[in-house]
DNA sequence: CTTCAAGCTGTAAGCGATTACACCATACTG
DNA sequence: CAGTATGGTGTAATCGCTTACAGCTTGAAG
């Protein structure tokens, strides 16, 4: 069944269903209804890939993420999709699993199904690759990597002003000895982070200890290891900050597993805030990213409805979101 | 950029080209090269909307689910997605947020881009969209709901084994007061498992007081004010088996808050094994429902290479996969 | 020397929509 | 009343690919 079933069912044209049915010129009352109808009896529904052949525009948006198995993405995936359902746009999603080649197949995959854009929020991203997609005219929207330009949009997370905030909570609760615990050094999005609690301590006036600076992977064993490793050097920190929850979580289970108590003897802080911190034991106290907000942005960024030449070109601008802290139950006063 | 210029640039028709992109053809080895060279010189893509409306085939696999959020779904979506791409395959995710109109939503978009299969993870499945989708021939493959038939396979999960296996676990640790979360009881898989439980209670005649039975939301905290609702009722259980994990997780929040430790004073039994039940505190007994499993299974029931009408037709077939004990932390004797 | 099969390639007709263009009523303007 | 917007509709070209069909070589078989 296609459209022209339909037109002849409503005695039209198939332009006039198609307009119709986009609503992109006038039809009468009169023979639109007529339309609805044969379209409401056939159970109609238009081939998107004629569509999107035909007009250029796909309504696809790409969303590229490192891996739908990190608890920080899922939240950021179904916002976008949420937004972009609520603009009558749909979501191609691609996990890359930190593989540059499988990143190089989502971008591919993006271009051939001819997306109207892409959120890329995973850093491994070769510079050929954005020429690719920038040379097609595609908008992009990045997470904390790359910088704007044509077409380009970057959403900036503002790490400084949520480390400041956490570091400042443990301070004021006389907290002197710091850990850190950092994800695979190998990422920039762990990178970032990582020089965001450098320059904190700088900040403040701290000096750590190399053996309080340990790397995890960003998820919850390598927290877990990384704790390990700093409570057996036996430079015990009383308040460990994490590059992000999971990790956070795993230190805390090698803290118990070490004889010691969250937060009387060590204080944990994470990064993130995933649904999932609050229901820690003890509650975890974290800064907070607004992944809602992130995936808004980027959904908007991208999204022009219709790109006429006359709306102004796309791109170029540069978001910043603010993370901040959120007190809960993982942290408490220095025990020296 | 098309086709065609790609033919023209290797002295060749655009069949020729379509034909050693695809290998449907013989194509001299010489005149391949020189096609492929084309190719790589332009960066060619082929249009997949252009590919699928000529061909009928869209290489794109519906997987709907309920909520990316929910941690039982990430894992099934990322095994799909990676089965799919081995089989140079691709998938559209799409949400429904357990809403019946995102639901049909849903459906829509898998019509309208013309999937060539579709997995429904979710139970709020209307009967009418069952038959919409396979009135147009879409192969479908369902878990733990509907009933095999001509394009539509099934997946189903064996609980009783692992709720089974739960249970021994527990009576040999001299449990007998048993409580038991359900996840809200309105949606089908929660019915399913809830089910799954009273059986296992009957077959070893064993009978639970109502206050002993609470509806959660399949989420930490309706686990969370289940358990403090069991835990007010004064009728103390001396283990307690959660329908998911995440209800597991609250529940023993709750006990904690109500000053009872885990496992010596209540055993705590989950169910999924979702990634972060090894890393909670403690780390949680549960019943393990393989989702990579599910999710293979899920995409061969749906894929077939070259469906040419030789293969014998597809659907009509039931899977099943068994889930089974994961023994950790959250267990131990009862404590009388 | 035909005859035919097999291997390779090109021509052109779809696939199902969108949309530029043309057309015909009306209604309005002066 | 001629002239011109304006609203509503149809015709047909177009998007980029696939594929049925046809045609041309070649070499082997009869």
């Amino acid at each position: 069944m296609n459209i022209k079933t339909v037109a002849q069912r409503a005695g039209v044209s198939t332009a006039t269903v198609s307009r119709t049915i986009n609503g992109t010129a006038k039809v009468s009352e009169e023979t639109a209804d007529r339309v609805r109808a044969a379209i409401q009896e056939l159970n109609f529904y238009p081939n998107t890939n004629a569509r999107a052949l035909g007009s250029g525009r796909s309504s696809l948006y790409g969303l590229i993420i490192s891996d739908i198995t990190n608890p920080f993405f899922p939240e950021i995936a179904k916002a976008f999709e949420d937004v972009a359902v609520e603009h009558g746009q749909e979501v191609l999603m691609a996990n890359t699993n930190y593989d540059p080649v499988r990143m190089e197949m989502c971008v591919r995959r993006m271009l051939q199904r001819k997306v109207d854009g892409v959120a890329i929020l995973t850093s491994e991203m070769d510079d050929k690759l954005i020429k690719v997609l920038s040379g097609r005219n595609i908008p992009i929207v990045f997470l904390d990597s790359g910088s704007p330009g044509p077409g380009i949009s970057v959403v900036r997370i503002n790490y400084a002003a949520g480390v400041d905030q956490g570091m400042n909570h443990l301070l004021g609760l006389g907290h002197r000895r710091f850990a850190f615990i950092s994800g695979p050094l190998n990422l920039a999005s762990a990178l970032t982070r990582f020089r965001a609690f450098n320059d904190g301590l700088a900040r403040n006036h701290l000096i750590t200890h190399k053996a309080l600076m340990q790397e995890g992977n960003h998820r919850v064993d390598g927290g877990h290891d990384a704790m390990a490793r700093i409570l057996e050097s036996g430079a015990r920190p009383t308040a460990v900050m994490a590059s992000n929850d999971l990790t956070a979580i795993g230190a805390m289970g090698a803290i118990y597993e070490h004889g010691l108590r969250v937060p009387e003897d060590v204080s944990v802080l994470g990064y993130d805030n995933i649904q999932l911190s609050a229901f820690t034991q003890p509650a975890l106290t974290t800064i907070s990213l607004p992944r809602d907000e992130i995936a808004r942005i980027s959904f908007r960024a991208l999204y022009r409805p219709h790109s006429k030449s006359t709306s102004k070109p796309i791109g170029g601008e540069e978001h910043f979101v603010q993370s901040s802290l959120v007190l809960r139950k993982s942290t408490g006063p220095a025990c020296l």
